[in-house]
DNA sequence: CAATCTTGTACAAACGTTTGTGCAAATTTT
DNA sequence: AAAATTTGCACAAACGTTTGTACAAGATTG
């Protein structure tokens, strides 16, 4: 069974090309099809199996109802219900999406994003998982809506959809200190990101809010290496922390195991507090306690945007902060 | 900047559309172009910039070096994992992935092949939803390589790479069984799906041999809430068990949900082991016993399989079961 | 120096759509 | 019944590539 085409069906129904693609594509009102011939090609479409052919109608009209989404890493489960939700939410507009992932690389990120553009994408969602945006710009001004999600850059006119980064660590480092610590590290990620920016800045605030001017701060990446080994780096101090904020979940993952290889438990000896919330962290040996972003939201929105720009084609930049919530769990303990 | 296309470069060097394209893709040599010619080509098209239009290139030779994935749910971290790794297989080979998922739902799957074979993919990995297997097969008579991981349909010619579900299941019941239980209740999911009867199988065969009559198998899908509610149900019988098997991830966490909710302890009250690995499994409350799948290989295994089909057309279907492997963390009690 | 071979390049068709335009036939209006 | 309008459809160009073939100029051979 080979595929059939238009001029199959064309010949079929003894009506022309033209006709067969106005019904098919939904214009037979517009060019005014009989309702017959509306009938007879569509009888025939069925009868072959014909399925349109994408790409010849987007050579044709540069529209390849296709949209990219970057992210990191579909490894990490907060991306990976990101990816998820917008992946069903494009579905329903009738758009494909081709995702991948980074790898927390910039220069895969730059590959991808060549490749995606030589498909002729309508549109990006984009983690940008470095502090290069360059790339992703000259897609912006090639007139490719962009929209980035989680991760941005605070003084560009790329739209972008985020939590409050500030807020969430801010609030999380106030409730630590409300618990009677004081002496709080935090275990950060890509030094250049904005998010890990604000979160360290929203915990430095608080920090010195509250008079602790012993503020420390480790780490360099949204890794679980990361997250293990400053943490393994940590337990080597004289003075231990008496409480950890992590700024992500793979951070808390590896902080976790070397917690536990140290045989260290929380919140007893330790407390700890998270970014990025996850199912799982319910069931862990102390359920964790956690800020939790609004995924689900994010990502709709983010869709949103993107669709309007792609309608629309009005540049107003919208850049939009959702508010992040504290679950509170039994992985913080009150001292003092 | 609009899009510079092989025309544009033909005009600026003074040579023939024919030419440039055969220089851009690599056909240099095979059409004897010259070294000079290929040198102002190439520089041409850097200077404007050129990206190659996929779409007009497929059109004319057919290919798209597009390759769909399609799997039940992104959210759930075993296929995340499957995907990642894919895409990140297949990168390597030039091509791109389109994933999408079928969210566990028979007619998205349709749905999806339909939009996926319009793009004209070259090949198709899936983890199909259900036990209808029609329209993958459909696909497989169009010529386009079909592969199917985790779940596969035993008597087709589609190939497969699977886990050796019954093994997995067979040593996992013998190693409760040795351990001293003989009321275990087995959680399955989606009943149809050939995995799922292969691990139903495993777990009857082994507690038939050890004498074992009394067989209890509840449930019907791969999902949180199947694995909430019927440990909700079992928790309510008179006599309980005294180990569960839970057959999937998913369901383990609904299951580990009700058992907390309950306020039974696993191993103390409950034994309990799983399908699927989770790095999350080592810092549960207790740590979760497996049944891991070898993932990486799996996905490596079908990358490989569906690109020799690619490339030779020779159809000769592989089967390919890999051993699973047990990791016995501490959720299992001895008794008796 | 004619015949042959090699080298380097260009012409033009084709892939399967979409769409501006044109033009009969049917219908309505005058 | 002629003129004007509407209805229904087809022609042909275009999108950006790839590729079979053709062909001129230079190099090699006899």
């Amino acid at each position: 069974m080979q595929k059939a085409s238009i001029t199959d069906i064309a010949e079929m129904t003894g009506l022309s090309i033209t006709t067969v693609s106005r019904v098919l594509s939904g214009k037979a009102k517009q060019y005014r099809i009989g309702k017959q011939s509306q009938e007879k090609v569509r009888e025939a479409a069925k009868k072959l199996h014909y399925v349109p052919n994408h790409f010849a109608a987007n050579l044709r009209t540069g529209k390849s109802s296709t949209l990219a989404l970057i992210i990191p890493s579909l490894n990490n489960p907060f991306f990976a219900g990101i990816a998820s939700e917008i992946n069903t939410e494009l579905r329903k507009f009738n758009y494909i999406t081709i995702i991948s992932d980074s790898d927390e690389n910039v220069e895969i990120e730059k590959m991808e994003l060549l490749q995606m553009t030589a498909r002729n994408i309508e549109g990006l969602i984009i983690v940008p998982c470095g502090d290069q945006w360059e790339h992703i710009k000259e897609i912006q001004d090639q007139g490719i809506p962009v929209v980035c999600i989680d991760r941005y850059f605070e003084d560009l006119d790329i739209p972008y959809i985020s939590t409050d980064n500030y807020e969430g660590a801010y609030k999380a480092t106030q409730y630590l200190i409300g618990n009677g610590h004081s002496r709080i590290t935090c275990i950060q990620g890509v030094q250049t990101s904005t998010p890990n920016r604000l979160r360290v800045k929203g915990f430095t605030d608080a920090m010195k809010e509250a008079g602790h001017e012993d503020i420390n701060i480790v780490g360099d990446d949204f890794t679980f290496q990361n997250g293990y080994l400053e943490t393994k780096l940590l337990l080597q101090q004289k003075q231990r922390p008496t409480a950890i904020f992590t700024l992500s979940n793979t951070i808390a993952m590896g902080c976790m195991k070397a917690l536990k290889e140290e045989n260290i438990h929380v919140p007893n000896d330790i407390s700890l507090i998270t970014f990025d919330d996850h199912p799982y962290l319910d069931y862990l040996s102390t359920t964790l306690s956690c800020i939790a972003q609004p995924v689900s939201d994010i990502s709709k929105i983010a869709v949103k945007f993107l669709l309007s720009k792609i309608q629309n084609k009005d540049i107003n930049t919208s850049q939009v902060l959702l508010k992040p919530s504290m679950k509170l769990r039994d992985s913080i303990r009150k001292i003092n």
